[in-house]
DNA sequence: TTTATCTTTCATTTATTATTGAAAGTTCAG
DNA sequence: CTGAACTTTCAATAATAAATGAAAGATAAA
Protein backbone atom coordinates (compact mmCIF):
# COMPACT_ATOMS: atom_id res chain seq x y z
CA UNK A 1 0.00 0.00 0.00
CA UNK A 2 1.19 3.69 -0.37
CA UNK A 3 1.63 6.00 1.73
CA UNK A 4 -1.03 8.29 0.89
CA UNK A 5 -3.44 5.57 0.70
CA UNK A 6 -2.54 4.51 4.15
CA UNK A 7 -3.03 8.08 5.50
CA UNK A 8 -6.52 8.17 3.57
CA UNK A 9 -7.89 4.87 4.99
CA UNK A 10 -6.27 5.53 8.24
CA UNK A 11 -8.60 9.28 8.50
CA UNK A 12 -11.77 7.18 6.90
CA UNK A 13 -11.52 4.35 9.92
CA UNK A 14 -10.67 7.16 12.54
CA UNK A 15 -13.71 9.34 11.50
CA UNK A 16 -16.05 5.82 11.41
CA UNK A 17 -15.02 5.11 14.90
CA UNK A 18 -15.73 8.61 16.00
CA UNK A 19 -18.71 8.62 14.35
CA UNK A 20 -19.97 5.38 16.42
CA UNK A 21 -18.91 6.91 19.54
CA UNK A 22 -20.87 9.82 19.06
CA UNK A 23 -18.28 12.03 17.78
CA UNK A 24 -19.08 14.02 14.86
CA UNK A 25 -16.88 12.10 11.93
CA UNK A 26 -15.57 15.55 10.25
CA UNK A 27 -14.00 15.85 13.98
CA UNK A 28 -12.33 12.75 13.75
CA UNK A 29 -11.21 13.31 10.92
CA UNK A 30 -9.15 16.32 11.31
CA UNK A 31 -7.86 14.94 14.63
CA UNK A 32 -6.88 11.47 12.99
CA UNK A 33 -4.86 14.14 10.10
CA UNK A 34 -2.95 15.96 12.72
CA UNK A 35 -2.26 12.46 14.58
CA UNK A 36 0.05 11.33 11.29
CA UNK A 37 1.29 14.55 10.47
CA UNK A 38 4.48 15.46 12.04
CA UNK A 39 4.22 19.53 10.42
CA UNK A 40 2.15 22.56 11.59
CA UNK A 41 -1.44 22.63 9.75
CA UNK A 42 -3.13 25.67 8.99
CA UNK A 43 -7.13 25.71 8.90
CA UNK A 44 -6.73 26.40 4.74
CA UNK A 45 -3.96 22.92 5.00
CA UNK A 46 -7.18 21.23 6.53
CA UNK A 47 -10.12 22.51 4.41
CA UNK A 48 -7.97 21.46 1.19
CA UNK A 49 -6.87 17.73 2.69
CA UNK A 50 -10.38 17.02 3.77
CA UNK A 51 -12.13 18.57 0.89
CA UNK A 52 -14.02 20.23 3.70
CA UNK A 53 -15.45 24.33 4.13
CA UNK A 54 -13.79 26.60 5.58
CA UNK A 55 -16.85 27.06 8.52
CA UNK A 56 -16.68 23.16 9.17
CA UNK A 57 -12.84 23.35 9.36
CA UNK A 58 -12.68 26.17 12.44
CA UNK A 59 -15.66 25.25 14.03
CA UNK A 60 -13.57 21.41 14.21
CA UNK A 61 -10.29 22.86 15.25
CA UNK A 62 -11.60 24.96 18.05
CA UNK A 63 -13.05 21.76 19.36
CA UNK A 64 -10.28 20.03 18.70
CA UNK A 65 -8.48 22.76 21.07
CA UNK A 66 -11.40 22.27 23.73
CA UNK A 67 -10.33 18.71 24.35
CA UNK A 68 -6.27 19.47 24.52
CA UNK A 69 -5.94 17.54 21.32
CA UNK A 70 -4.59 20.20 18.98
CA UNK A 71 -2.50 23.31 20.36
CA UNK A 72 -2.57 26.47 18.29
CA UNK A 73 1.15 27.11 17.30
CA UNK A 74 2.52 30.67 15.37
CA UNK A 75 4.73 30.15 12.59
CA UNK A 76 7.36 33.25 12.66
CA UNK A 77 6.46 35.25 9.42
CA UNK A 78 3.24 34.00 9.36
CA UNK A 79 0.05 36.07 9.82
CA UNK A 80 -2.49 32.74 9.60
CA UNK A 81 -2.93 30.43 12.88
CA UNK A 82 -1.44 27.10 12.77
CA UNK A 83 -1.98 24.13 14.38
CA UNK A 84 -0.34 20.73 16.11
CA UNK A 85 -1.36 17.51 16.43
CA UNK A 86 -0.98 15.91 19.94
CA UNK A 87 1.07 12.97 18.92
CA UNK A 88 0.67 10.94 22.23
CA UNK A 89 -1.92 8.40 21.99
CA UNK A 90 -1.55 8.17 25.96
CA UNK A 91 -2.34 11.46 26.79
CA UNK A 92 -5.24 12.19 24.21
CA UNK A 93 -6.71 8.60 25.41
CA UNK A 94 -6.71 10.76 29.40
CA UNK A 95 -7.85 13.91 27.44
CA UNK A 96 -10.82 12.19 25.80
CA UNK A 97 -11.77 10.31 29.29
CA UNK A 98 -11.88 13.58 30.98
CA UNK A 99 -13.91 15.06 28.68
CA UNK A 100 -16.39 12.86 28.31
CA UNK A 101 -16.64 12.33 32.30
CA UNK A 102 -16.94 15.44 32.55
CA UNK A 103 -19.69 16.17 29.57
CA UNK A 104 -21.27 12.60 30.30
CA UNK A 105 -20.76 10.49 33.63
CA UNK A 106 -21.13 13.73 36.03
CA UNK A 107 -24.24 14.50 34.85
CA UNK A 108 -25.68 11.10 34.86
CA UNK A 109 -24.57 10.80 38.69
CA UNK A 110 -26.20 13.76 39.73
CA UNK A 111 -29.72 12.83 38.26
CA UNK A 112 -29.29 9.75 39.97
CA UNK A 113 -28.36 11.48 43.37
CA UNK A 114 -31.51 13.42 42.24
CA UNK A 115 -33.50 9.76 41.45
CA UNK A 116 -32.45 8.39 44.75
CA UNK A 117 -35.32 10.85 46.73
CA UNK A 118 -37.94 9.50 45.37
CA UNK A 119 -40.82 9.08 47.43
CA UNK A 120 -42.70 6.44 48.54
CA UNK A 121 -46.58 5.74 49.19
CA UNK A 122 -48.89 3.86 50.25
CA UNK A 123 -49.92 2.33 46.98
CA UNK A 124 -46.51 1.69 45.41
CA UNK A 125 -44.04 0.98 48.21
CA UNK A 126 -42.61 -2.59 46.52
CA UNK A 127 -42.40 -0.95 43.17
CA UNK A 128 -40.29 2.20 45.01
CA UNK A 129 -38.36 -0.11 46.52
CA UNK A 130 -37.56 -1.90 43.71
CA UNK A 131 -36.78 1.46 41.90
CA UNK A 132 -34.15 2.65 44.81
CA UNK A 133 -32.25 -0.62 44.75
CA UNK A 134 -31.45 -0.53 41.21
CA UNK A 135 -30.50 3.15 41.06
CA UNK A 136 -28.59 2.59 43.83
CA UNK A 137 -26.90 -0.01 42.35
CA UNK A 138 -26.58 1.89 39.06
CA UNK A 139 -25.23 4.59 41.12
CA UNK A 140 -22.27 2.84 42.88
CA UNK A 141 -21.32 1.31 40.32
CA UNK A 142 -21.04 4.77 38.37
CA UNK A 143 -19.02 5.80 41.16
CA UNK A 144 -16.47 3.04 40.82
CA UNK A 145 -16.21 3.91 37.51
CA UNK A 146 -15.84 7.64 37.85
CA UNK A 147 -13.10 7.05 40.27
CA UNK A 148 -11.13 4.72 38.11
CA UNK A 149 -11.13 6.74 35.20
CA UNK A 150 -10.37 9.72 37.29
CA UNK A 151 -7.08 7.54 38.61
CA UNK A 152 -6.36 6.63 34.98
CA UNK A 153 -6.75 10.29 33.60
CA UNK A 154 -4.60 11.55 35.98
CA UNK A 155 -1.72 9.19 36.38
CA UNK A 156 1.94 8.66 34.26
CA UNK A 157 1.85 6.47 31.67
CA UNK A 158 4.19 4.31 33.66
CA UNK A 159 2.46 3.99 36.31
CA UNK A 160 -0.27 2.91 34.66
CA UNK A 161 1.33 0.50 32.75
CA UNK A 162 2.63 -1.04 35.63
CA UNK A 163 -0.03 -1.51 37.41
CA UNK A 164 -2.20 -2.75 34.74
CA UNK A 165 0.45 -5.34 34.21
CA UNK A 166 -0.06 -6.40 37.62
CA UNK A 167 -3.80 -6.36 37.91
CA UNK A 168 -4.01 -8.24 34.09
CA UNK A 169 -1.55 -11.39 35.39
CA UNK B 1 -40.48 13.78 43.21
CA UNK B 2 -42.90 10.90 42.65
CA UNK B 3 -42.34 7.96 41.39
CA UNK B 4 -43.85 8.33 38.22
CA UNK B 5 -41.75 11.34 37.84
CA UNK B 6 -38.47 9.54 38.69
CA UNK B 7 -38.68 6.71 36.07
CA UNK B 8 -39.54 9.20 33.30
CA UNK B 9 -36.57 11.50 34.26
CA UNK B 10 -34.15 8.01 34.41
CA UNK B 11 -35.25 6.76 30.90
CA UNK B 12 -34.91 10.42 29.21
CA UNK B 13 -31.41 10.17 31.00
CA UNK B 14 -30.10 7.15 30.30
CA UNK B 15 -31.82 7.99 26.28
CA UNK B 16 -29.69 10.85 26.39
CA UNK B 17 -26.83 8.93 27.74
CA UNK B 18 -26.92 6.14 24.95
CA UNK B 19 -27.41 9.22 22.03
CA UNK B 20 -24.44 10.85 23.23
CA UNK B 21 -22.55 7.03 22.72
CA UNK B 22 -23.81 6.29 19.14
CA UNK B 23 -26.29 4.52 20.63
CA UNK B 24 -29.80 5.16 19.36
CA UNK B 25 -31.58 6.80 21.83
CA UNK B 26 -34.83 4.40 21.51
CA UNK B 27 -33.18 1.53 22.15
CA UNK B 28 -31.34 3.03 25.35
CA UNK B 29 -34.92 4.35 26.65
CA UNK B 30 -36.49 0.68 25.60
CA UNK B 31 -32.99 -0.59 27.62
CA UNK B 32 -33.62 2.15 30.82
CA UNK B 33 -37.22 0.93 30.72
CA UNK B 34 -36.31 -3.03 31.18
CA UNK B 35 -33.77 -2.18 33.87
CA UNK B 36 -35.93 -0.32 36.40
CA UNK B 37 -39.17 -2.85 35.69
CA UNK B 38 -39.56 -6.18 37.56
CA UNK B 39 -42.23 -7.95 35.75
CA UNK B 40 -42.03 -9.02 32.24
CA UNK B 41 -43.05 -6.60 29.63
CA UNK B 42 -44.57 -7.27 25.94
CA UNK B 43 -43.40 -5.44 22.97
CA UNK B 44 -47.44 -3.79 22.96
CA UNK B 45 -46.47 -2.12 26.65
CA UNK B 46 -43.13 -0.99 25.55
CA UNK B 47 -45.01 0.74 22.65
CA UNK B 48 -47.74 2.13 25.24
CA UNK B 49 -45.32 3.49 27.90
CA UNK B 50 -42.58 5.05 25.51
CA UNK B 51 -45.22 6.19 23.02
CA UNK B 52 -43.58 4.45 20.13
CA UNK B 53 -44.68 2.67 16.77
CA UNK B 54 -44.89 -1.12 16.71
CA UNK B 55 -41.73 -1.55 14.22
CA UNK B 56 -39.61 0.72 16.39
CA UNK B 57 -40.68 -1.15 19.46
CA UNK B 58 -39.94 -4.71 17.58
CA UNK B 59 -36.39 -3.55 16.26
CA UNK B 60 -35.05 -2.20 19.10
CA UNK B 61 -35.93 -5.10 21.39
CA UNK B 62 -34.37 -7.10 19.24
CA UNK B 63 -31.46 -5.37 19.02
CA UNK B 64 -31.44 -5.63 22.97
CA UNK B 65 -31.53 -8.98 23.19
CA UNK B 66 -28.85 -9.43 20.35
CA UNK B 67 -26.51 -7.26 23.19
CA UNK B 68 -27.98 -9.91 26.01
CA UNK B 69 -29.48 -6.71 27.59
CA UNK B 70 -33.08 -8.39 26.96
CA UNK B 71 -34.42 -12.11 27.47
CA UNK B 72 -37.26 -13.23 25.89
CA UNK B 73 -39.41 -15.00 28.68
CA UNK B 74 -43.11 -17.04 27.75
CA UNK B 75 -46.32 -16.11 30.13
CA UNK B 76 -48.36 -19.51 30.13
CA UNK B 77 -51.36 -18.79 29.09
CA UNK B 78 -50.22 -16.38 26.66
CA UNK B 79 -49.66 -16.11 22.84
CA UNK B 80 -47.50 -13.08 22.85
CA UNK B 81 -44.12 -12.56 24.01
CA UNK B 82 -42.82 -11.29 26.88
CA UNK B 83 -39.25 -9.75 27.64
CA UNK B 84 -37.48 -9.04 31.12
CA UNK B 85 -34.70 -7.29 31.03
CA UNK B 86 -30.98 -8.27 32.78
CA UNK B 87 -30.87 -6.13 35.93
CA UNK B 88 -27.30 -7.02 37.21
CA UNK B 89 -25.46 -3.71 35.89
CA UNK B 90 -22.16 -5.64 35.98
CA UNK B 91 -23.12 -8.01 33.86
CA UNK B 92 -25.06 -4.94 31.21
CA UNK B 93 -21.40 -3.94 31.46
CA UNK B 94 -19.53 -6.84 30.23
CA UNK B 95 -21.92 -7.34 27.74
CA UNK B 96 -21.99 -3.67 26.33
CA UNK B 97 -18.21 -4.27 26.18
CA UNK B 98 -17.93 -7.17 24.22
CA UNK B 99 -20.15 -5.96 21.77
CA UNK B 100 -18.49 -2.71 21.15
CA UNK B 101 -14.98 -3.96 21.23
CA UNK B 102 -16.56 -6.62 18.59
CA UNK B 103 -17.85 -3.93 16.23
CA UNK B 104 -15.53 -1.28 16.91
CA UNK B 105 -12.45 -2.13 18.62
CA UNK B 106 -11.33 -5.23 16.28
CA UNK B 107 -12.22 -3.77 12.83
CA UNK B 108 -9.88 -0.92 13.90
CA UNK B 109 -6.93 -3.10 14.85
CA UNK B 110 -7.58 -5.13 11.76
CA UNK B 111 -7.13 -1.93 10.04
CA UNK B 112 -4.35 -1.03 12.17
CA UNK B 113 -2.13 -4.12 10.90
CA UNK B 114 -3.15 -3.41 7.40
CA UNK B 115 -1.61 0.04 7.84
CA UNK B 116 1.68 -0.95 9.12
CA UNK B 117 2.38 -2.66 5.55
CA UNK B 118 2.84 0.77 3.96
CA UNK B 119 5.29 0.71 1.77
CA UNK B 120 8.26 3.52 1.71
CA UNK B 121 9.59 5.14 -2.05
CA UNK B 122 12.52 7.23 -2.14
CA UNK B 123 10.82 10.54 -2.18
CA UNK B 124 8.83 9.76 1.16
CA UNK B 125 11.47 8.08 3.42
CA UNK B 126 10.93 10.22 6.67
CA UNK B 127 7.26 10.61 5.85
CA UNK B 128 7.00 7.33 5.99
CA UNK B 129 8.68 6.34 9.19
CA UNK B 130 6.91 8.98 10.63
CA UNK B 131 3.75 7.34 10.00
CA UNK B 132 4.83 3.71 10.50
CA UNK B 133 5.58 4.96 14.28
CA UNK B 134 2.20 6.67 15.02
CA UNK B 135 0.23 3.96 13.83
CA UNK B 136 2.64 1.24 15.92
CA UNK B 137 1.83 3.06 18.71
CA UNK B 138 -1.43 3.28 17.90
CA UNK B 139 -1.85 -0.29 17.64
CA UNK B 140 0.37 -1.49 20.82
CA UNK B 141 -2.46 1.17 22.65
CA UNK B 142 -5.64 -0.57 21.07
CA UNK B 143 -4.01 -4.37 21.81
CA UNK B 144 -3.37 -3.07 25.87
CA UNK B 145 -6.76 -1.71 25.99
CA UNK B 146 -8.48 -4.84 24.04
CA UNK B 147 -6.64 -7.45 26.32
CA UNK B 148 -7.91 -5.23 29.51
CA UNK B 149 -11.69 -5.05 28.06
CA UNK B 150 -11.20 -8.53 27.65
CA UNK B 151 -10.13 -9.60 30.97
CA UNK B 152 -13.00 -7.10 32.51
CA UNK B 153 -15.77 -8.42 30.23
CA UNK B 154 -14.59 -12.20 31.12
CA UNK B 155 -14.25 -11.75 34.88
CA UNK B 156 -16.64 -11.96 38.12
CA UNK B 157 -17.54 -9.03 39.65
CA UNK B 158 -15.82 -9.82 42.82
CA UNK B 159 -12.49 -10.73 41.12
CA UNK B 160 -12.97 -7.57 39.79
CA UNK B 161 -13.76 -5.06 42.73
CA UNK B 162 -11.28 -6.70 44.42
CA UNK B 163 -8.42 -6.15 42.15
CA UNK B 164 -9.68 -2.97 41.55
CA UNK B 165 -9.33 -1.89 44.84
CA UNK B 166 -5.68 -2.67 44.47
CA UNK B 167 -5.44 -0.87 41.37
CA UNK B 168 -6.51 2.44 43.03
CA UNK B 169 -4.63 2.42 46.00
C1' DT C 1 -6.38 55.33 10.12
C1' DT C 2 -7.05 52.40 6.36
C1' DT C 3 -6.96 48.22 4.15
C1' DA C 4 -5.79 43.57 3.34
C1' DT C 5 -5.64 39.22 5.63
C1' DC C 6 -7.37 36.03 8.37
C1' DT C 7 -11.10 34.07 11.76
C1' DT C 8 -15.68 33.42 13.49
C1' DT C 9 -20.55 33.16 13.26
C1' DC C 10 -24.90 31.59 11.88
C1' DA C 11 -29.10 31.16 8.80
C1' DT C 12 -29.80 28.10 5.23
C1' DT C 13 -29.10 23.82 2.98
C1' DT C 14 -27.75 19.08 2.80
C1' DA C 15 -26.88 14.58 4.62
C1' DT C 16 -27.65 11.19 7.95
C1' DT C 17 -30.25 8.60 11.04
C1' DA C 18 -34.45 7.12 13.16
C1' DT C 19 -39.51 6.36 13.06
C1' DT C 20 -43.81 5.18 11.27
C1' DG C 21 -47.40 2.23 9.76
C1' DA C 22 -49.28 -0.69 6.52
C1' DA C 23 -48.47 -4.97 4.30
C1' DA C 24 -46.40 -9.38 4.35
C1' DG C 25 -44.98 -13.14 7.12
C1' DT C 26 -45.50 -16.47 10.84
C1' DT C 27 -47.65 -19.32 14.26
C1' DC C 28 -51.01 -21.80 16.42
C1' DA C 29 -55.80 -22.95 18.27
C1' DG C 30 -59.92 -24.75 16.69
C1' DC D 1 -57.05 -26.29 6.55
C1' DT D 2 -58.59 -21.51 8.13
C1' DG D 3 -58.41 -17.47 10.31
C1' DA D 4 -57.22 -14.77 14.31
C1' DA D 5 -53.30 -13.19 16.95
C1' DC D 6 -49.12 -11.84 16.88
C1' DT D 7 -44.30 -10.49 14.72
C1' DT D 8 -41.34 -8.75 11.18
C1' DT D 9 -40.08 -6.02 7.28
C1' DC D 10 -39.32 -2.03 4.65
C1' DA D 11 -40.49 2.00 1.67
C1' DA D 12 -41.89 6.43 2.77
C1' DT D 13 -41.59 10.17 6.03
C1' DA D 14 -39.89 12.81 9.78
C1' DA D 15 -36.46 14.28 12.98
C1' DT D 16 -31.82 15.27 13.95
C1' DA D 17 -27.23 16.46 13.12
C1' DA D 18 -23.69 18.38 10.27
C1' DA D 19 -21.85 21.34 6.50
C1' DT D 20 -21.85 25.30 3.66
C1' DG D 21 -20.62 29.87 2.44
C1' DA D 22 -21.38 34.57 2.72
C1' DA D 23 -21.23 38.25 5.87
C1' DA D 24 -19.57 40.20 10.02
C1' DG D 25 -15.75 40.51 13.21
C1' DA D 26 -10.91 40.75 14.38
C1' DT D 27 -6.14 41.86 13.81
C1' DA D 28 -2.04 43.89 12.38
C1' DA D 29 1.01 45.87 8.72
C1' DA D 30 1.57 49.99 6.21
Amino acid sequence: MQLTEAKEKFIQQWGSLGSNWGINRTMAQIHALFLITEELLSAEDVMAILKISRGNANMNIRSLMDWGLVYKEYQPGERKEFFRGEKDIWKVTQRVIKMRQRHELDPMLQVLSELQQVESNENNKKETAHFIKQIKSIKSFSELADSSLSKISGSEENWFLKTFMKFMK
